[in-house]
DNA sequence: AAATGCGCCAACCGCAATGGA
DNA sequence: GTCCATTGCGGTTGGCGCATT
C-alpha cells in the first residue's frame, strides 16, 4: 500500500518531461495502448515510474485534451459544480470534456477563488461574504456606544476574590459602568500575535482606551463566574462578550478537547450542569437557581443565562468569535484600514 | 542589471480504494 | 480473510517566468 514501489528506485527520473520522453511515451501508447502502467516505462524505454507516465499521459499527452484558456461557459460550470460537489475535481472533470482534474484544480486555486472573493462570494461555501466593513462597523458600534475601558492584569471574581476569573494577563476590555452593552476579552495565550493585532485594532477604534486597574466590585463576566478556567484556557476560540439577548453556549471545549468543567457544583461539566438548569427552567423553578437554560436540540447545544437583575452589567451571554475569524482580522487589518479610508473619501 | 516577490501550473506525494493471487 | 501491486484522487510543492523594486 501507499507509495508506489518503483518510486523508491533511485535511477528513475523526476521533474519536467523532456520532448524526447514525451515522444517515447506517445509512440508506445499509440502502438500498444497503455495497458498496465507499471510496465509502460520499461517497454517504452523510459526512466520513469509508471505513476509518472500515467500522469503525463492523462494531463498532457492524451489526444482528446482541449488545452488553452477556459471559456466563460466552462468557468460558470466549474463554479456551479464546485458548489454542488466541493473539491471533487475528478468528478467535476467528467463534466468538462477535454479538461483534466489537475487543470481544473489549478484553475480554481489560482483564479476562480480570487474571482469569487472579489465578487463578495465565499469560495468555500458559495455564499455571500459578510462585508469587511459591515463587520468592522459592528465592532465599532459595540465599542463606541459604550464607555470601554481597558484593563491589564488578572481579573478576580469580586464575589470570591481568591478566585481568579482569568489567568490571562490581558488586556481586557469591559464597560466602565453597569448595564452597558459591550465588553471584550482576548485570550492572548492562544494566538498572541493575532490577538495583539486585534487588541490594537480595537484600541485604535475605541473612544476610551485608557488603562485602568480592576475595581473590586465589578465583574465583567458574571456568566463565567463558575467556570474560572473557561476563557483563558480556550485554544479554539477567543471570547468576545457582545452582551445581547442570547444565552451562553454551555458545551465549550477546553485545551484537551474535554468539556469545560465548572467549579460549582464540583467537577460537573458545563453541559450536564446546563441540563440541570434546564430541568429547573422547565419546571418553572428558575427563581430558585437564579438561572435559566434553553436547549437547541437540532444542534445539541445548551445555552444558559442568569435571571437575576443583580448580576448586571451583562444579564445575558457571550458569543464566540472563532479563531479563523480572528486570524482573518489580523491578516486583513491593513486592508480594512485602507477600505475604511477609501470609504471616508 | 541584479535581486526579490509573486502567480501559475506541472508534477510529486501520500493516502485510499480496488482487485487479483 | 490477508497481502500486495496497482490505480485514482486531492493536497502540496517547487521551479519557471514575469513584474516590481
Amino acid at each position: 500500500m501507499g507509495r508506489h514501489s518503483c518510486c523508491y528506485k533511485p535511477k528513475l527520473r523526476k521533474g519536467l518531461w523532456s520532448p524526447e520522453e514525451d515522444e517515447k511515451l506517445l509512440n508506445y501508447i499509440a502502438r500498444h495502448g497503455h495497458g498496465c502502467w507499471s510496465s509502460v516505462p520499461k517497454l517504452a524505454g523510459l526512466q520513469r515510474c509508471g505513476k509518472s507516465c500515467r500522469l503525463r499521459w492523462i494531463n498532457y499527452l492524451r489526444p482528446d485534451l482541449k488545452r488553452g484558456a477556459f471559456s466563460q461557459d466552462e468557468e460558470g460550470l466549474i463554479i456551479e459544480l464546485h458548489a454542488a460537489l466541493g473539491n471533487r475535481w475528478s468528478q467535476i472533470a467528467t463534466r468538462l470534456p477535454g479538461r483534466t482534474d489537475n487543470e481544473i484544480k489549478n484553475f480554481w486555486n489560482s483564479c476562480l477563488k480570487k474571482k469569487l472573493r472579489r465578487k463578495g462570494i465565499d469560495p468555500t461555501t458559495h455564499k455571500p461574504l459578510i462585508s469587511d466593513l459591515q463587520t468592522l462597523n459592528v465592532i465599532n458600534q459595540k465599542l463606541t456606544s459604550s464607555q470601554v475601558v481597558k484593563s491589564t492584569g488578572l481579573i478576580n471574581n469580586p464575589h470570591e476574590p481568591s478566585m481568579v476569573v482569568s489567568s490571562q494577563p490581558g488586556p481586557w476590555w469591559f464597560p466602565s459602568m453597569a448595564n452597558q452593552n459591550a465588553a471584550f476579552c482576548f485570550s492572548s495565550s492562544t494566538t498572541p500575535s493575532v490577538s495583539d493585532q486585534i487588541v490594537s485594532l480595537i484600541s485604535s477604534m475605541s473612544t476610551s482606551s485608557s488603562t485602568t486597574s480592576m475595581t473590586s466590585n465589578f465583574n465583567p463576566f458574571p456568566e463565567l463566574y463558575y467556570c474560572n478556567n473557561t476563557v483563558p484556557s480556550q485554544t479554539n476560540s477567543i471570547y468576545s462578550a457582545f452582551f445581547g439577548n442570547s444565552f451562553t453556549e454551555a458545551s465549550q471545549i477546553n485545551n484537551n478537547n474535554n468539556p469545560v468543567v465548572d467549579d460549582h457544583p464540583h467537577g460537573q461539566d458545563m453541559k450536564s450542569w446546563a441540563s440541570e438548569i434546564l430541568h429547573y427552567t422547565e419546571h418553572n423553578q428558575s427563581s430558585e437557581t437564579g438561572l435559566e437554560a434553553e436547549v437547541k436540540p437540532d444542534i445539541g447545544k445548551y445555552y444558559w443565562r442568569s435571571t437575576s437583575s443583580s448580576s448586571s452589567p451583562n444579564e445575558n451571554a457571550a458569543t464566540l468569535l472563532h479563531d479563523a475569524d480572528v486570524e482573518w482580522y489580523g491578516k486583513n487589518l491593513q486592508k480594512l484600514n485602507n477600505m475604511a479610508f477609501d470609504q471616508s473619501l
